[in-house]
DNA sequence: CTGAAAGCGCTTACAG
DNA sequence: CTGAAAGCGCTTACAG
């Protein structure tokens, strides 16, 4: 037992092979599909195999097979990012427990310096997730130029594009309903501002919940362009949503609420508002979007949007593998929308 | 462009080798070793390679080098609180960064369902770091019987095993120290509880940092039979964090600080703190560990040890392809021990 | 039920 | 500088 390398050599199947008497063909349909050989024959290998403590060489077998037995999931934000946003860990958690009970491996692909096209060319997957923003045509062509499947969440559903998705635009306007029924008037809205791609800022889920809420804002006969309505940008960080507080503050028109598309944007807004003196919610309030856990630990708890974000993950790894094992054209659905729901906590108040 | 399967196939090192009429040792050079051919060759090679998209195969390229060109990180929770634990992440960021430079890929290993050990004996790496409680013997033991060299990151130093550490000992002293120094004598320590392995307890980080929180004690005259200083264990996760907080006020004599080993647990407790009534740090201070950026996001800002993370995980990561480029015994020193320094915010109050 | 053999796409001593 | 050939450890049609 040490650190360092010992050098005995790993059995192989050859060696398995000799010891047993059997065939390297036996040994291998021992492991991958016993129903093949005789009772014995297996036993007798698998004896052997545990007595040298073998067991198939994953490398040689992923080679043989032509297939990396792992899927990808393209993240949105840079690894530190994603890995504190929990909506997305949600995501990935469900995409992991499918992978696992298929046997096989979730890779996370960063979008690394910009050349997310050369991490989508070589990424060692047989298909892929993409998440959100990073939906876009340029990634998809790339995906499908390397001829592996792929599957989008909170990404722009097309004929081409198999997607998992809620109604972002109908959660989008009842959240802001609600808001308006509560009687606020004086709102400021943050997008989500991505740093990694162009297009998004018109085109996917940011698109569809403007819309929702230009719906809902209609209804009481404002608009995007009416004086009271602002619209800010935040990345997806707490860090950031604690800045987009000081910005809105310049305004002349104090909002009376804040409508964000990011739990941890509104926890961001959250904490920076006492330090300003400003109580949530008898001051401002604030409202986010997701239902991650971290809502309720907030004070007071968040109103929000409750989006099934596990199960995201589950449905579009089981999409995925479904259409890994589809020889041709005879795809089922490939479009996928899940429920949502508004979760009413302290946050929103009467005004 | 489509979610699904094309299926032409790639170009091979067969192909490139046909058109542009070398050979294949030609066109392997060409990608992996230019100097051993002439310029024009390469080129011409190249050229090829670039119209066809052809680039090497990873897998088969693996399988011949008999390499992964990945290294693990063996995760000392599952995934979900690993990932919202911003100390975790920025070992991993570190260790990130230096596979990215030597051209490797990270792989994350959790310790599903109490399988590690099978874990340990499949992932697809050539070397592993492990993390923290997951560093005993059964784990090391199974390791070396794979053969491949690993780090351990505030593990059990050894003889024979590899670690990088900050002196936890000293750190646990100091940060007592400064709480004792403003007045406090009733104390309540919260220990880091393990689920996933079992000998944790009474080695490794845990047991250091409690002989250096012993030895300040000690100073003053206290000791860990004394009434006023209690200890208890917590996951590590916000949601235990807060737990223990009402675990903390049934004891009679309540604490004037806690001392927490670790950051998260501590913002645990000052989210739960308020809700019980009690001010942060007029009614009761808190002290973390760890130093990571969410302390400047509390209200008050907890004060800390500061470790450097990211540090850590970039040595480990260096001195793991040190060990991994070695031939035999001439390892060099494996032993790597980094600064900390204390982080006073507003979260301990004089008393 | 069993096994000989081809094949997956690279790398790399080795000989020229 | 160049190339023929062995080898990495599996899987799997195919023939018996």
């Amino acid at each position: 037992m040490t650190g360092h390398h010992s050098l005995k050599k790993r059995a192989t199947i050859n060696d398995i092979a000799r010891i047993s008497g059997y065939s390297k063909t036996a040994v291998s349909f021992a492991f991958n599909d016993p129903s093949r050989i005789s009772r014995q024959a297996c036993d007798t290998i698998l004896g052997v195999a545990e007595t040298l403590g073998y067991y198939p060489d994953p490398l040689a077998r992923k080679f043989s097979l032509q297939r990396h037995e792992s899927i990808g999931f393209l993240l949105p934000q840079e690894l530190r990012f994603s890995f504190r946003n929990p909506y997305i860990m949600q995501v990935v958690e469900g995409i992991g427990d499918v992978c696992q009970e298929r046997g096989n491996t979730l890779t996370l692909i960063p979008p690394l310096n910009a050349s997310v096209i050369a991490a989508v060319r070589t990424a060692a997957v047989d298909a892929m997730i993409i998440q959100g923003m990073s939906a876009n045509m340029e990634i998809a062509e790339s995906i499908g130029r390397r001829g592996i499947p792929f599957v989008s969440i909170d990404g722009i559903p097309s004929e081409e594009m198999p997607s998992v998705n809620i109604d972002d635009r109908q959660a989008a306007y009842d959240i802001m309903h609600t808001v308006l029924e509560s009687g606020h008037r004086e709102i400021a809205i943050i997008g989500l501002s991505d740093v990694s791609y162009e297009r998004s800022a018109t085109e996917g889920i940011q698109k569809r919940r403007m819309e929702g809420y230009l719906e809902a804002l209609r209804e009481v006969g404002l608009d995007y362009g009416s004086p009271s309505i602002t619209v800010f940008k935040s990345e997806c960080t707490v860090a950031q949503g604690r800045q987009v507080v000081d910005r809105i503050l310049t305004i002349p028109r104090r909002p009376t609420c804040i409508v964000t598309m990011s739990d941890i944007v509104a926890i961001g807004c959250m904490l920076r508002l006492p330090e300003l003196g400003l109580r949530v919610p008898r001051d401002i309030s604030v409202v986010g979007f997701d239902n991650i856990d971290e809502t309720n630990y907030t004070l007071p708890g968040l109103t929000t949007v409750h989006q099934p974000s596990k199960e995201k993950g589950v449905l579009a790894a089981r999409l995925l593998f479904r259409m890994l094992g589809q020889t041709g054209e005879d795809r089922g659905d490939i479009h996928v929308r899940l429920p949502h729901h508004l979760v009413i906590r302290d946050s929103l108040s009467r005004v």
